[in-house]
DNA sequence: CTAACATTAAAACGAACGTTTGAACGAACG
DNA sequence: CGTTCGTTCAAACGTTCGTTTTAATGTTAG
């Protein structure tokens, strides 16, 4: 779907450049200049649209970060509304947490893979603006999610539940940030796919195929054994914070 | 003969700060005279000792990855030897691999949790003389551990495997990495478990529980059962081998 | 002691950074 | 027409960046 985008204001040209080229090469390692020439607009005109930098960076997610956490929050309301008031399960509460997001990488006018490789590269930068940012505009999801979640595993000890989102948060922003030594995989993966017929564009099936290889493994370490504690026999444990640390290595 | 008198006091001061520093800000938000005003040491030294900022970063992980990889080499060697031949288990692959690292947390000799906080925060770095550097630095560990997963899970298509190598990479890297919206979490564990008696260390605690955590998950998800591939054509996509494809791509 | 070498010190380099300024432009409106 | 107002423009601001230079200071061996 050809979106045409007003690219011809000043602002949206900023606003796309600058996602790409922050998803480049990082926040600090762009400059205000390589934005505004590779936008072909004036100098000072960020400072004109956006106040700052940093307003620039916050902008650029916001407006997809808006469009992603409410059709977020939306695709959970559908899920509990259809649910009637029982808990859902485990997969629908991922693939209304997930997929949302992996759909974005299909769509370019929600900034397509550009905006998750982004999102992925961002979310682990420490500069504390941009993390005091993510906390704002992620609080409410999170919260919904969690409490989503403590019904879906009623026998999971809450604290592991949130230790489990953690870990597929960061399998999830590790893989779509697609920086690391195991790159070439998915180029493996589309190079195989592209021959045999006209391809949607390689980003649209990288989408794909990350969602569909992405989702089966955050369900199966969602639910995956817990670790065992030493605990008194016969326990029925429930959030409590377990009080032995064991010395000994996991044995799995 | 000489001794390594020459590197003890700078060199080494440089390096312990620089490790902080980078964790801290990261790579682009460091300045030379941030790390040689922590390390109470002239300007010049690093570009004297190391030759620029680039090498220095380098060197900040050579000295810790030699180890960790080397360790990593050798759980596999013994492993397979004890193995005598045969396929090793998942868990001994994952623990060699990930515990391998995890025990660095708990060693400050090792660079502690620091320097796992620097690793999970520059795996994601889009510089590229960071990516040509890790690249080379994991290219045999990764190697090996890819073929003995391979081995253990012969079921189990080699793509789908690299996949989620890839996923677990990225779980264990950013929840070490510790930045994200959920920061909370491994605050609340410390805390619940600090009163307890005589504490090793927030760090190594945090380090141990960690690994308690992420192993399960990581094996849950790597043995999670398969996609099922719905290709409109044919669709009988056993994924066998695919020879000539996986060999067309140099590995890294 | 002296010569040679390795290290540290202070100062400066040019380049690039984010931001600000004040003028110029162009459409809108009475 | 003149005025206003939102926007764009070129230029410059002061600061900080990584690096280099040159001299001073140990340190070691002949």
């Amino acid at each position: 779907m050809s979106e045409q985008k007003t690219n011809s204001d000043t602002r949206d040209r900023i606003l796309d450049v600058a996602e790409r080229l922050f998803m480049e090469n990082g926040y600090e390692a762009t400059s205000m200049r390589m934005i505004t020439g590779a936008a072909e607009v004036n100098l000072a005109a960020v400072n004109y649209h956006f106040g700052s930098k940093e307003a620039l960076l916050r902008e650029v997610f916001r407006r997809r970060l808006g469009w992603l956490n409410q059709n977020r929050l939306q695709a959970l309301d559908r899920l509990e509304e259809q649910a009637g008031g029982g808990p859902l399960k485990p997969s629908q509460i991922l693939e209304a947490f997930f997929g949302t997001l992996l759909r974005m990488g299909e769509d370019k006018a929600l900034g397509g893979m550009t905006f998750l490789r982004l999102l992925g590269r961002t979310l682990t930068e420490p500069a504390e603006f941009i993390r005091t940012f993510f906390a704002g505009e992620y609080a409410e999801v999170i919260d919904r999610y969690k409490q989503a979640l403590y019904r879906a595993l009623p026998d999971v000890p809450q604290a592991e539940i949130v230790w489990r989102l953690h870990f597929m948060l960061g399998a999830m922003s590790y893989a779509i940030a697609g920086t690391d030594v195991l790159r070439v995989v998915t180029g493996v993966e589309v190079g195989d796919l592209a021959g045999e017929r006209p391809v949607p564009d390689d980003d649209t099936i990288l989408a794909r195929r990350l969602a569909q290889r992405l989702m089966p493994f955050l369900l199966g370490g969602l639910r995956a054994p817990l670790p065992q504690f030493d605990e008194p026999a016969g326990s029925q444990k429930k959030e409590l914070p377990t009080k032995a640390a064991r010395e000994s290595r996991t044995q799995i």
